[in-house]
DNA sequence: GCTCCCATACTCGGATAATAACTGTCCGAGTATGGAAGG
DNA sequence: CCTTCCATACTCGGACAGTTATTATCCGAGTATGGGAGC
């Protein structure tokens, strides 16, 4: 059970955005920040924007860009955007082929244990939900004030 | 990003071993319960066997086992049996290669992003070690008295 | 009748294929650019 | 000099292989059983 490292690329990546300022970034520029495979990050982008998180333009100037305020995007939108929506508990309702199974039951739903896998989840989901993008942006400037500048820099963009 | 479906199976393998009463239960037995594949069943009960969750036993009359008492085993320590101890999210450590990168510094402790996601671990794993096979095990009698009985009765067991 | 022994059937355990998911790559459709031609 | 048009280069987008992880299966090593032979 892991997620794809895409999730890694697209915070990161998600990030340098939100420093972008609204300027459009192409893919190759973004997957020469951190040395990625440019066209598999490419792939990783069109999913942000298939689920909203960036726009995308093509041509000349294009790029992709946030979709929306830093301040709205979550870390759970980024994951799902790149993991899809469905939990990590893979409920296949066995309980159907068991002892007093019925085939009218919906076992996601009524059984026990699938209830508590689902809690855990939740959990999960809550606390990703609870993290936005310019939360994490905020804690890295106190943290090294620098880092805005030097990855406007390193994506060719006017420094301010 | 799911993990596999085997995690569902030993939950309840776990639950009918717990309802065995300390008599060993074979991996046929168990697969049967449910129609699953028994060759592939036993594999995750080795699985199990491994982490210390059950004990194994070889010949006539052996099989599995619960090794402790069900109210010391959490539903953390069976699924970290079958899914491995690493946390869902991979850190890569991409930010070695960005701007001011240093191989020196381990990232999947200080890169920001990847605190955030470990956090999010944190509760995930928080909300299933809080929750026990014998707690789960409980609710279920709660909801329907027969199911133990029903349970050792398809495991062939005497039914007391 | 009792004890010992051995063939037997049964169980787990790890090694071996089949399948699906993830990772990585490529090329085409569409677009803004920038220069050249014409007025 | 200004406007219009067109060739160009650049970007995303989806279609196509390579690799790894998951799912499923099989057969061998080891063990308790149960019957039979011997005492």
């Amino acid at each position: 059970m892991q997620m794809s490292e895409g999730v890694e690329w697209a915070l990161h990546s998600c990030l340098n955005l939100a420093w972008a300022d609204g300027r459009a970034v192409t893919a190759g520029k973004l997957a020469a920040f951190y040395d990625l495979p440019a066209a598999y990050l490419n792939r990783q982008l069109q999913a942000l924007a298939r689920a909203g998180i960036v726009t995308s333009t093509s041509g000349p100037r294009g790029g992709f860009r946030l979709a929306r305020d830093p301040a709205r995007i979550t870390l759970l939108d980024v994951v799902v955007a790149i993991e899809g929506e469905q939990e990590a508990f893979r409920c296949r309702q066995i309980m159907r082929d068991g002892p007093g199974g019925r085939s009218d039951v919906d076992y996601r739903r009524h059984c026990l244990v699938s209830q508590a896998m689902s809690r855990a989840d939740l959990a999960w989901r809550r606390e990703l939900a609870a993290q936005t993008l310019a939360d994490i942006g905020a804690a890295v400037e106190r943290k090294h004030p620098g880092a805005p500048r030097a990855a406007r820099n390193r994506l060719d963009l006017p420094a301010d």
